[in-house]
DNA sequence: ATTAACAGTTGATCCCGATCAATAATTGCA
DNA sequence: TGCAATTATTGATCGGGATCAACTGTTAAT
């Protein structure tokens, strides 16, 4: 599976690292003051193209892998034979996080666009993090955002429509963006409309359908694998008449039928 | 707020540990060859009752919670004024993981059955848990599984019908309960049918209809907020029929219309 | 004991989004 | 370059569960 592994200490990877944009968002960051100074780590950066898997369910679990650059989503196989997509990745995120808990990868893990990863291997992980207070709170931070945007999630499949769901999923890829230096208003979709549907819990058509609403509202430009943002303002407002906290947020039109 | 603090070394507190029915479940296990021998963390076991609240939305996070007994749910209110139920938590579960990325609490946690919590003050976790790879690795252990959970979870709100939310839902607190080596039949939901409700993602009507419908196919007997599970087997055939993995299991009857 | 407030059940109707069906646009491959 | 396979869009119909409404326990306070 591997090809060419290199050791890449810690300190020292200023070759891969120092061009990654997600430096920031690295796990194993390498920062002039990190405690981790002198530990070593073997990683690996790996290019994977649409359609590789980066590991299927069941096998042991070895490597949480983060994302440098890319898409990959995970997914699970139901009894029906139909795929379920778990989750969409990009770059900061970490992938595998779930399989911590049972030594087993419980998910697939399929590329969607040419990514670059590293693999960290778990227990190797582990001892580094035992001995550098960063590494463990960077890597229990990282969990713990999971946990929150899983619960948002929950509220936006337990609670919302098909048009709130859409807009929470576009902003969710635009903040993304923005965190990560690029658009907020070009938001590029490495995923089908079938992956979509299958994360939001909607029928592919209804994608499709609410999609075209939102572009006849105004409030998108919609082409293929690409959607324009327009009316950021009230694509917030449909989305975020779900949350607790945060303000009101109502500064225009509304409802779209 | 707490009353009458003690402050236990994590090695001599078996006064309070020794009775504890979840020890093994305790993230801060005061085991005989606990690498954290030595170290002190400040526990202080609190006992609360139906209503009170650990904490709530945006108050400056402090603790996380261990549930060593009773029963507690977590909620934000939504800007419609409803409450949405975040989730339920039993011995042994750990309450707030979702609180360390924003150093906020982001729910509410309200107690729906007399319990009792460990506080464990997370700054000191930290500490300990650097210098406790054991106590570290239960900590991710812990919310590698919350996230594991909220895939599935994720799952049955996005995929199932109200049939088979409930069906999961019974036997979620089944096989909690066996693990806690109670019955695992006989299922007490310290919740109300409106906390159920929101938190399957479903009204409570449906909820009520749908308990009746179980109770009529002679899968469950329901009284009020104690149900007992008749029929195992072809509750976890409605139930299953969602996962990957896991056997086929299908061994007799299923819908029940 | 009385009653008010609440929690739960049951019934009738309606609507959002699923499903079925057909067409249109892309992509991949010879 | 063209054909086949896949993916996306649009239209018509249907159904599960929400909503509205009425009623029935249950709990708690005096």
């Amino acid at each position: 599976m591997q090809s060419s592994a290199q050791i890449i200490p810690i300190r020292t990877r200023e070759s891969t690292c120092n061009e990654c944009a997600f430096r920031a968002e690295c796990l194993a960051k390498p920062d002039d003051d990190c405690p981790a100074a002198g530990l070593e780590i073997q990683v690996t950066p790996r290019i994977l193209h649409r359609g590789d898997h980066l590991f299927r369910t069941a096998e042991p679990f070895q490597n949480i892998y983060t994302v440098r650059s890319g898409a990959i989503k995970t997914y699970v196989i139901l009894q029906s034979g139909e795929e379920q997509v778990i989750g969409f990745h990009t770059p900061g995120d970490i992938v595998a996080l779930d399989a911590i808990y049972s030594g087993r990868y419980v998910c697939n893990a399929m590329v969607l666009d040419t990514s670059c990863v590293c693999p960290l291997p778990y227990e190797q992980l582990c001892r580094l993090s035992a001995r550098s207070p960063e590494i463990q709170s960077r890597l229990i931070q990282k969990m713990s955002r999971r946990i929150v945007d899983h619960e948002g999630l929950l509220l936006v499949l337990g609670q919302k429509t098909a048009e709130q769901r859409m807009a929470a999923f576009l902003l969710h890829h635009s903040r993304k963006q923005r965190q990560l230096g690029l658009s907020e208003l070009d938001i590029n979709l490495p995923m089908s409309r079938a992956d979509i549907a299958s994360y939001l819990a909607l029928a592919v058509e209804t994608v499709s359908r609410v999609l075209t609403r939102l572009q006849e509202a105004g409030l998108l430009i919609v082409e293929r694998s690409r959607v324009r943002i327009v009316d950021l303002d009230n694509l917030t407002v449909i989305a975020e008449e779900i949350m607790d906290g945060g303000p009101p947020a109502r500064r225009g039109a509304r409802g779209l039928h």
